[in-house]
DNA sequence: ATTTGAATAAACATGTATGTTCATTGAATG
DNA sequence: CATTCAATGAACATACATGTTTATTCAAAT
């Protein structure tokens, strides 16, 4: 019988925490750099710098190390909120405003967004966060579509979901356009329709 | 020493083609529903009904299966034709017809080019005939945007090529367009920058 | 000083895909 | 009838990923 004793973890708690967070972080670099589906756990522990099993200690399965990549990508790279628009004065203002931080936000996420997109359909554990996004961007679209002075126009608000979309900033950057370039043309659509 | 005697095959060389035919068609079948990147070579052996070994005679590796495959597929499902809308009169009724004329093409073969446009990355010998295909769409788009009244706008020439791809059609897809709908969205966006 | 426990190191069983080798079958060809 | 050869069936070596087990190391906590 050995005596049972309290134990109060403090520096051991913290740094099993900082290895938790180095496995989530070496996920995250890999799931950008060759994407979700790819990433297997032996690579996430070799760039963690950690032996495999240990990355199992943390997580049943990749799916829970995906989760926790997931949300933990979410929070240092949180996409734009309609404070950034909804201020804005006139429709063509707002509209841009919308559109340019969507653009800007793409910029800088591009790898994953692409990734994500790629690997959707194999890779379950992305699925729900990526379904969340797009309902997110349907209701940024309609919010807006609603504001403008054309109201509930259904092709208005149709273009500005489609406009919002990750894909359809992919393919814009594909023909050359800068994000204001995208931002504009895009617009110029919107207001074709309000005509 | 054993005679050399002339052997001109017929029936052969028939079986022979035959049975690289249902390779190449088990793999086209492969391609489409569980998509390029996880098509194993020993999973096309045995949709064909025939020993991988076979497929290795026929085929020296994966990318000559797919080369083979990919031009078979091209012959099944040819893309839409110049000749479909440059007899239109009107800019608007050449700029719907040629919209049209891929929306439906997309629509009849999306499973594949949703695969294709997914694995590219990751498969080498679908990128020549990706970006071969990309350039001839690239090149529509130029040719109907000078062909309008607005000569050679690059802003009306971009949106032309941005609604000729794919992924454009899958955006208005999921946002409920039919195909016909779609190509009426398109042209307005087309119509409001030619004001 | 002793106990606790996170992490290591190394192995094992399992599964799947690749690419290659070899002997055999059996129908087409001469 | 004898020869040719496409396809079979089975095996082998290699590589890589999964998930699990066992014993060991060593700093933190008491």
């Amino acid at each position: 019988m050995t005596k049972t004793r309290r134990y109060t973890q403090r520096k051991r708690a913290a740094d099993r925490e900082e290895t938790r967070l180095r496995i989530v972080e070496a996920a995250m670099a890999l799931h950008e750099e060759i994407g979700p589906s790819d990433t297997t756990i032996s690579a996430i522990a070799q760039r963690a710098g950690v032996q495999r099993l240990t990355v199992y200690r943390h997580f049943p399965d990749e799916t829970a190390v995906f989760e926790a990549c997931t949300s933990h990508w979410l929070e240092l790279n949180p996409p734009p909120v309609p404070t950034a628009w909804e201020a804005c004065e006139g429709d063509d203002e707002r509209v841009y405003a919308a559109l340019l931080a969507f653009y800007r936000y793409y910029r800088g996420t591009q790898r994953m967004w692409q990734g994500a997109h790629r690997d959707e359909p194999k890779v379950p554990a992305i699925q729900g966060p990526m379904a969340e996004f797009r309902a997110y961007l349907h209701g940024v679209g309609e919010e807006i579509g609603k504001s403008c002075a054309a109201g509930g126009d259904s092709r208005l608000t149709i273009t500005l979901q489609h406009a919002l979309a990750f894909t359809t900033w992919a393919s814009l950057e594909s023909l050359g356009l800068d994000d204001e370039a995208k931002a504009d043309l895009a617009l110029a659509w919107v207001q074709g329709l309000e005509r």
